[in-house]
DNA sequence: TGTATTAGCCTGTATATACAACTAATTTGA
DNA sequence: TCAAATTAGTTGTATATACAGGCTAATACA
């Protein structure tokens, strides 16, 4: 049953990623460098080569040359779309950024969130419930579910010091995710946190996040239509330049 | 001044794409083989092969070992983010797709479209403002403005038979976007259009399009936003196998 | 001590070569 | 005539080699 089908750069890929999403290698720690992959893996140069530029080309890695090959601080460049950290964002524009939490608890889903990350409706799951601020004008109501097993640290976090997104980000690099954007009138209860006018729209994503292909998380995020707005840009992939090109999708403030 | 600093198999791959930009090659046309571009390119069959196959993970050309290289049908596979052709989208559904054309003419931009496609107040644009039907509901307003030197032939088509989108992706494969969405309560003129109640949220997405650095097309297009929702799926780049994973993103139904 | 040079490691690119696997067309053979 | 085998062209992978250029640290030198 030996099967040899799997080339061999693709094995090096995969041991350098598998290495990352274990945290068995961090965010801008080293990774081997060609010659070191020709002797611990037996290939040529030209094959590792091949494998540490296709990971720099994927964004998975950051090489330069005459230094080496570091892993990419995911949290910074927003591996996969995850939604930038909004308390950077709120700050890389000057202003304050500050949040209040609602809830933060552990929960037993509803039947749409137990569906949504396809697990039993037993099984418990963290919940936070929070309203971020910018300049005290609230801009964002987070609404995050997260399986425990994990993020098993999850409910002793501290999240006026650190944002949910960037907590979860720090533990694992995201490998999927799934966002759904729809105008909807909030509920009072929503447009409350918002400090809305009744009958103004609200912009909410849902989105889903996986990792090795397991749902992991799933959040609801509320914007005030008139405050905020979604811009995506994208751009054609030329070459190595071009490493995060399309995986922009920022919110940015709108008034 | 000779600039030696562009590798090879970059020089190789800009040809080519030059090559599908102009229209000089065409969609599920031949490429030169990698022997072919050793004689005429004077490069060795390895960087013909990784300006081929960059090319290949990048989306523009399709490969397959024993038959050859060939353009990537772009109207097909959405080659960057353009919208799906909603004709197909609601065919696709099973129902029944149709439209209705309020606007098709040449005018002059306000001051707001000079300014988002970077033209003269004095240049002429096209404009159109059509309805897209889903069994005679409505679900979609597109009002879009167009460089005529980008499309000069736009006035004479017949858009009962091709939507405006199919149209434009027909001329020039798409090089860049960005969009932006929002949600608004539209003006009555929208919401009459869309055959919506008052004070019903919309979901508005702004688009704009650059073929060769320069915008192209301007366009908002208005859905009835508890008729619409817009998905996203994002998954890492997995060598050659995911060339278009984390460029999807489709207008689906939502009721 | 301070500076310049050198050595060594890193990535980036380019080539020549080789073999495997796939496909289509042609040829061969029954 | 039909089926099997061959052949030619294609991509996919792997290797060995080479040189260029960027960077750092050790070394040599004044």
């Amino acid at each position: 049953m030996e099967e040899k089908q799997i080339p061999r750069y693709q094995q090096v890929k995969e041991l350098i990623i598998n290495q990352i999403s274990s945290g068995a290698l961090k965010p801008l720690e080293r990774v081997p460098s060609e010659n070191q992959l020709v002797v611990s893996m037996g290939v040529s140069r030209m094959t590792a080569n091949r494998a540490l530029r296709e990971l720099n080309d994927e964004g998975y890695l950051d090489r330069k040359a005459g230094i080496g090959s570091f892993v990419s601080d995911l949290k910074a460049t927003s591996h996969l779309l995850e939604i930038r950290n909004i308390a950077d964002e709120v700050a890389s524009r000057g202003n304050l950024y500050s949040s209040r939490i609602i809830n933060h608890s552990i929960i037993s889903p509803t039947k749409e969130i137990s569906e949504a990350m396809k697990i039993s409706i037993d099984t418990k799951i963290f919940h936070v419930l929070l309203v971020h601020y910018e300049d005290k004008v609230p801009i964002q109501i987070e609404d995050r579910f997260i399986d425990i097993s994990f993020a098993p640290h999850f409910i002793e976090q501290d999240f006026s010091n650190i944002t949910p997104s960037a907590y979860l980000s720090s533990i694992s690099p995201l490998q999927e995710a799934e966002q759904v954007v729809r105008a909807i009138i909030p509920e009072d209860f929503i447009s409350n946190l918002l400090e809305m006018d009744k009958g103004k729209p609200c912009l909410v994503i849902t989105r889903r996040t996986w990792v090795k292909g397991k749902p992991v998380t799933f959040g609801r995020f509320y914007h005030p239509g008139d405050r905020y707005e979604l811009v995506g840009h994208y751009e054609p992939l030329k070459g190595k330049n071009s490493k995060h090109k399309n995986k922009n999708f920022d919110e940015i403030k709108r008034l």
